[in-house]
DNA sequence: ATGAAAATCCTCATAATAAGAGATTTTTTT
DNA sequence: AAAAAAATCTCTTATTATGAGGATTTTCAT
């Protein structure tokens, strides 16, 4: 029997376990609202007062909260050093930072590495030339999976299972990005984009232009991509076709590197580098 | 009654609860061992295989973990965006980035900016010029309270009764660091720093100096540190003097204008930009 | 330093739910 | 397309999370 209302939503929710009550608090402290009171949280919760007080007791041992003057609480360092942790693993840090400062010059506009994690892509590593452009992408800036071409281009190299399952538990939101009403539409757009190797796009922000590459742990396996970005009216199709076998080139050398490289602490049986997989 | 045990031990470590478990996962996934198999998970933790099934999930499902190729699983995205937010939300680092490049050529080494959380203290922003000073201090690097002049500096300022709580429970590790082997003197010990208004220390790293002053968000609330980094055998007491003078002068400008700072997104009756309470 | 106000933690009975074993489904590889 | 591996589900039992209110500690102003 298949799952429908998961399936629609997009994402299983069905949480309702005390470690996901705890979890969903962190998700509280968002921007705009990065202080909360044990009282703001009892009300906003429907909980009883011991029991946040006892939520915010793990997360404070934890390092994910700190308490702050004021009874209130905010995010703790534990993130930071988290950060940092994923950073010193990263092989991808230390091997396109400089690839990104040869381009630079040539690109003349900005450069994104995107990194994939199940099914979401983010920022993982910005260079930025050109002063006209103010783009706040900068390192943990959320993508989703079908907007914005260092996002598509990862998608396009997914395995083809994956693809499948893609198209049929995210149908609306593949509709809604264009990339197609049903799965051969979507499998031959994704087929356009890998024949190209490159893709231009400018979905994201209307006045910039985003030329994206794959980046490859192994054959077959998408682990990345890195989006040469520049300020659309300065672009004409040349200038894409260009960039983009640019993309191409620079990513090749990236993936190269990374498939050589193996980290000096690797565990005995360990994958390497580890890439995503959906879901 | 006073409980020994939790201040012997430095800090509490009761937990058995579901929450602390889950959490406490996240811990094993440190730089030597970023990929974990649910297998290895539940024989290092000796729970049931189920068990371990439904903490990932949650953990997945938060994106604090992500499965990659293999049947294991490392950190996920959701620690980048969380240290995003965290950099989006400190006024910090808006203030600091241009006080420190003013004082680059003049410190010539590097500088740290080390913000307060609780009982720890870690490095919020570097800026390096000196290519001898190898430090992996960059973002998130953790330092103990009682280590270095980043710390001790902040250790100094804060307010006397958590003095004398941290007098109470981490005696042991104050006298270790040299701070005093009782209340009275590691009273006088943070005076006399508070004193001078700087410290010179060297006890971290032996062949660096650093010369840390104190940043207030509030008269009286310290927030963090900036600590001037120099290899020690080019600084003479002179040197150390001049630049404490320097650490001190920038640091009152950092304080003034971090005290000016009203976040546009303040919430009604939200602290304007909080302060870390120890424990 | 002292005391008042606020914040946090503890105790305990009850009800909720997390754990584990094994079957089942989904995902991935060949 | 089939086989192997990984992840999820089902169900019962025993564990443990919850909430109320009182005890205690922490904080802050005098």
């Amino acid at each position: 029997m298949v799952q429908l209302s998961p399936a629609e939503s997009g994402r299983a929710a069905q949480g309702d376990t005390s470690v996901t009550r705890v979890l969903g608090i962190l998700d509280l402290f968002a921007p705009d609202t990065p202080v909360w009171t044990v009282d703001m949280l009892v009300e906003h919760l429907s909980l009883g007062r011991a029991t946040i007080y006892r939520y915010i007791r793990a997360l404070c041992d934890a390092g994910f909260l700190v308490p702050v003057a004021g009874a209130g609480y905010v995010l703790g360092p534990r993130f930071i050093e988290f950060d940092r942790s994923i950073r010193l693993a990263d092989p991808l840090l230390h091997i396109v930072p400089p690839v990104m400062a040869e381009l630079r010059a040539v690109v003349n506009g900005a450069q994104l590495l995107c990194g994939f994690y199940g099914l979401r892509v983010l920022t993982v590593l910005q260079d930025k030339t050109d002063p006209n452009i103010t783009m706040s992408m900068e390192r943990g800036r959320p993508f989703s999976l079908f907007q914005g071409s260092p996002s598509r281009v990862i998608l396009a190299h997914l395995p083809t299972y994956q693809l499948r399952n893609l198209a049929l538990n995210q149908q609306k939101e593949i509709a809604a990005a264009g990339l197609g009403e049903n799965w051969t539409e979507f499998r031959d757009a994704m087929r356009a984009i890998r024949k190209t190797g490159y893709l231009v796009a400018s979905d994201i922000d209307k006045a910039l232009v985003g030329i994206s590459a794959p980046i490859f742990h192994a054959p077959g396996a998408v682990a990345a991509s890195l989006c040469l970005v520049r300020l659309k009216e300065s672009v004409t199709p040349e200038d894409a076709a260009f960039l983009g076998g640019l993309a191409v080139w620079a990513c090749q050398r990236i993936s190269a590197e990374l498939q050589a490289f193996r980290p000096g602490n690797a565990g005995a049986g360990a994958p390497a580098f580890p890439i995503s997989r959906v879901r």
